[in-house]
RNA sequence: GGGCGGUUAGCUCAGUUGGUAGAGCACUUGGUCGACAACCAAGGGGUCACAGGUUCAAGUCCUGUACCGCCCACCA
């Protein structure tokens, strides 16, 4: 075998992605096995990979691997978001380049480009998945543009609309100046900023004084309808009712008496603008007061704003603050903390306007999804997202799913002459359910997430009734998402899902842990703190980034990335690659008779626990579990015990088989085991195994099945005779592992006296005694700790000695030993031994801890302080011993 | 303003139903014997954020405080 001393994942990783695909793996196998599906976030056309996605995938692709090794049919059906407003701002900055304008163009032109691009660069992330390792059906892959897609979101649309619950309505809603479309709220981010609040004089018409107000936004008093001040407050309650005359317009306004303005903030009074503030506009439906538009779609003022038309707004707000200082207006500018709104994906301050929008009613969709999360039907990982869940759609507002853009699915409303609004699939299919001539079709398009809130079943061929994929594959098995689109996304599925399919879209949400850097901060590009995932590939793998990343998976909300730990990762998969080639290096000859000795129990024993702990981490989302304990198998267990204690049957024919076949056991179930997350080097080293019944790939294997007699928990009288030979302790009761587990403690109790010596490890020495019972381990003792021949009794020279597990070791003295090392090294001996002991009998001493104590706990403390006293006392004479020299 | 998560070794994190703290990395010392120096062996290192409480016993349960992070919220 004539394999690298270094793994070097750049040369396995793609090709074992080509041949598994080639080999069809990445589709569902069918036949009458159990489905296990998962649609897959689609990742925005704009996107490329950062660590949030590669982990978000990973742990897809990890669940797929081991529900196919478990018998399932597996499918993971990928695809892409056509994702409305990045995209159009791409194709933007494109025209921009190229010397034009999305309006000089238009809308079909637009259009075409929009397409161009998609086709030229929107599938990048697509590749780098690949690149990770991800089986997915890319037979099936979809994107939320395609014609059946787009089908399926009419369809919804449309039925919505007939059932009344998509509705046209006037609105403030959150308008985003640089985009020029309204924005959902939660692509808004709330900030505050330093800011002024200006204090400004209303007089009233009949010159009997004035009100003063106060706003941090001065020129939308331009649009100004009234002023409004709480009904308990005594300060205004003669007034309600009289005209102030709006300074700078002139406009006469009333005072109004309302809730909302708050007595104790400024003066209590508050300017009502209804158009361009949600809760001004609330107080101007109360009171049925006009509403005037006062900034156009980019932000400047409108022609209702009189001679200030044209001003952006904060041009506007300084021109306004200036007049009505020299008018005598301006009271006073205060400093103030000012909470703003912006754009998620501009950037840009959103400005509250009132425009005519698309809405879709909550309320009945968000019981139902509610209330497959009380009965469980759709379960939370970890759990306490289904609170937040609940809670947010209890407060649910209704839904603006109206964007005035073109990338999208158009709104399939279509108007008669008179201006009735039709629901159709097509202008013909309009003018035909109408009736009537149509004269246009709405301009606007849908939210992204109103698209990609079908998902999971528009994916799967949903609205034709004969689509196979549905019925085998709907509901979902897991949604794996991150937790900021539990609202903008997970609560859309789950609402659609229930209304269109009358099903959970998916049983289980796992919300996996926020990426972060090394030190606590956000990954972001435009910080400078991200980190590209392929450049972390080209380095270490693929696998190793895997590795990385999903041994810090659990249920922890935040994760912090270092490329340390990549490194780490790196090296544990050269070790793999290296014990797997002493493996197979010591293959043949391969015959023999199984001869099970203790250290064989105890590697089966070991990995028997290891695949039960393994197992049941992956079924509960608790990777890192798995992954720490894979790693502990493999590389503490295996490695550091079990493959230097076979070596030397290893090297004899007549011992070979046994370990030979333990260790080509344990190499095929850890590698499978490993499989979901290192999934290419398992592969790689699975292909050399040479075993029987062995599967086309790892990939297409089973999970381990482990007998339970590998277990170890045996007492003699089993049957097996092998296991009768050493069932050494006079009890019976010792378990394989422990039995083993002592001997390793007394073989590194003696390295450790060597240590003290200064004896190279690894450097033979003659002799070394014991005192009391070794069970059968003498020669696996000697062999570990280097010592060519362990005699019973005591030395009659001087010695180093020790005592733990009931045994007393000795290595006599050499002719240079350091006296003042070993003096040192039984003075911290004794100082441990002392404080435990003054611990352990402070309570046993104690009555009411041998009362009220488990009777157990009692017992195991007191032969905690017999042991711990008799090896003080050891010590103590070791000390007198060495002083007395 | 409300809610959630976190605080354990120098760093990153584990820690099952309460029984007296673990891993990896880093550090110190020694080591290239045919799997692996991306390695091996031995070692040092922690009042488990703080203050109370429950208990024979608290990292673990309860109450409060501080700091960090996240989410939600209509204060002009």
């Amino acid at each position: 075998m004539a394999l690298e001393s270094r793994y070097d994942a750049s040369g396995v990783e793609q090709a074992w992605y080509l041949k598994w695909e080639e080999a069809g793996l990445f589709q569902p196998e069918g036949g009458g096995k159990p489905a296990y599906t998962i649609t897959i976030p689609p990742p925005n056309i704009t996107g490329s990979l950062h660590m949030g996605h590669a982990l978000c995938y990973s742990i897809q692709d990890l669940l797929g691997r081991y529900k196919r090794m478990t018998g399932h049919s597996v499918l993971i059906l990928p695809g892409s978001d056509h994702a409305g407003i990045a995209t159009q701002s791409v194709v933007d900055k494109l025209l921009r380049k190229e010397g034009a304008s999305a309006s000089q163009v238009g809308r079909e032109r637009f259009l075409e480009r929009a397409w161009e691009w998609r086709h030229e660069s929107g599938n990048t992330i697509i590749g780098q998945f690949r690149r990770l390792g991800h089986a997915f059906d890319w037979s099936r892959l979809r994107f939320t543009l395609d014609e059946d897609y787009v089908q399926a979101v009419l369809k919804v649309f449309i039925e919505w609309f007939d059932r009344g619950i998509i509705y046209r309505g006037k609105r403030v809603v959150n308008w985003d100046p640089v985009l020029k479309t309204s924005v959902s709220d939660i692509e808004t981010e709330r900030r505050t900023i330093k800011g002024k609040l200006y204090f400004i004089r209303y007089p009233f018409t009949d010159g009997s004084g004035d009100v003063v107000i106060a706003t941090t936004r001065p020129e939308t008093m331009l649009a100004d309808v009234a002023v409004a001040v709480h009904p308990s407050d005594e300060r205004y309650k003669a007034l309600v009712g009289k005209t102030l005359t709006l300074p700078l317009v002139g406009r006469e306004i009333p005072l109004i008496s309302d809730v909302y303005p708050d007595p104790e903030f400024g003066s209590g009074a508050v300017k009502i603008t209804p158009a361009h503030d949600p809760n001004d506009y609330q107080v101007g439906m109360r009171h049925g007061l006009p509403m005037p538009v006062l900034l156009d779609e980019s932000a400047k003022i409108t022609s209702e704003g009189g001679v200030y038309a044209g001003l952006d707004r904060l041009e506007a707000r300084k021109r306004i603050v200036s007049d009505l200082e020299e008018q005598g207006f301006l009271v006073e500018i205060k400093d103030h903390e000012i909470p703003i709104i912006v754009g998620e994906r501009s950037g840009e301050v959103i400005e509250p306007l009132l425009s005519e929008q698309w809405f879709a009613s909550q309320t009945d969709l968000a019981a139902l999804a509610m209330d497959a999360v009380r009965k469980g039907d759709i379960k939370f990982i970890p759990e306490r997202y289904e609170r937040i869940f609940n809670e947010w759609l209890e407060n649910l507002h209704d839904w603006c799913i109206s964007r005035q853009l073109w990338w999208g699915h158009r709104v399939p409303v279509y108007y008669c002459e008179d201006g009735t609004p039709v629901a159709a699939l097509s202008w013909a299919a309009a003018e035909q359910k109408s009736g009537k001539t149509i004269v246009r079709q709405d301009d606007d398009v849908l939210d992204t997430w109103f698209s990609s809130g079908l998902w999971p079943f528009a994916t799967m061929g949903w609205p034709d009734p004969s689509a196979s994929d549905l019925k085998e594959f709907y509901p979902t098995d897991v949604l794996v998402t991150s937790r900021e689109i539990i609202f903008l996304w997970v609560a859309r599925m789950a609402m659609m899902g229930l209304d269109f399919i009358g099903q959970v879209p998916f049983r289980e949400v796992y919300i996996y842990a926020t990426v972060l850097t090394e030190d606590g901060k956000r990954m972001s590009k435009s910080l400078g703190t991200g980190v590209d995932p392929m450049d972390i590939i080209e380095k270490v793998g693929a696998d190793a980034l895997r590795y990385t990343l999903l041994s810090q998976t659990g249920y922890n909300q935040d994760l912090r990335y270092s490329e340390r730990r990549t490194e780490d990762a790196r090296n544990f998969c050269n070790k793999i690659w290296n014990a797997s080639r002493f493996v197979l290096m010591n293959l043949s000859p391969y015959t023999g008779e199984l001869d099970l000795q203790p250290e064989d129990r105890w590697l089966l024993s070991r990995l028997y626990a290891t695949e039960k702990v393994v197992r049941e981490a992956y079924d509960t989302y608790n990777i890192q579990e798995a992954a720490a304990a894979l790693y502990r198998f493999f590389w503490s267990e295996m490695c550091d015990w079990y493959i230097e204690v076979a070596k030397r049957r290893l090297q004899n024919a007549e011992t070979s088989y046994t370990p030979q076949w333990v260790l080509l056991k344990s190499l095929e179930a850890f590698l499978t085991m490993m499989h979901p997350i290192m999934p290419h080097i398992t592969e790689e080293i699975y292909s050399h195994l040479p075993i029987e019944g062995k599967s086309a790939f790892l990939m297409s294997a089973a999970w381990p099945t482990l007998p339970d007699w590998f277990s170890g928990e045996y007492v003699s009288g089993n049957g097996e005779a092998t296991i009768d030979n050493f069932q050494m302790n006079a009890t019976g009761t010792v378990t394989i592992e422990a039995q083993v587990e002592r001997w390793f403690a007394i073989v590194r109790s003696l390295r450790s006296l060597r240590a003290t010596m200064d004896i190279e490890p690894g450097k033979t020495i003659p002799e070394a005694y014991f005192e009391g019972e070794l069970d059968g381990g003498d020669a696996l003792i000697a062999s570990q700790s280097w010592v060519t021949e362990l005699k019973p009794g005591r030395p009659d020279g001087a010695c180093i000695s020790s005592t733990l597990e009931g045994v007393d070791l000795h290595i006599p003295l050499g002719e240079s030993v350091d006296q003042a090392k070993l003096l040192e090294k039984l003075q911290r001996e004794e100082a441990k031994l002392l404080a435990e002991q003054t611990g352990l009998a402070a309570r046993l001493d104690n009555p009411q801890f041998v009362e009220r104590a488990k009777p157990e706990i009692v017992e195991r403390e007191k032969a905690a302080l017999a042991d711990v006293s008799d090896r003080l006392l050891k010590v103590r004479e070791r000390l007198a011993t060495l002083q007395a020299d």
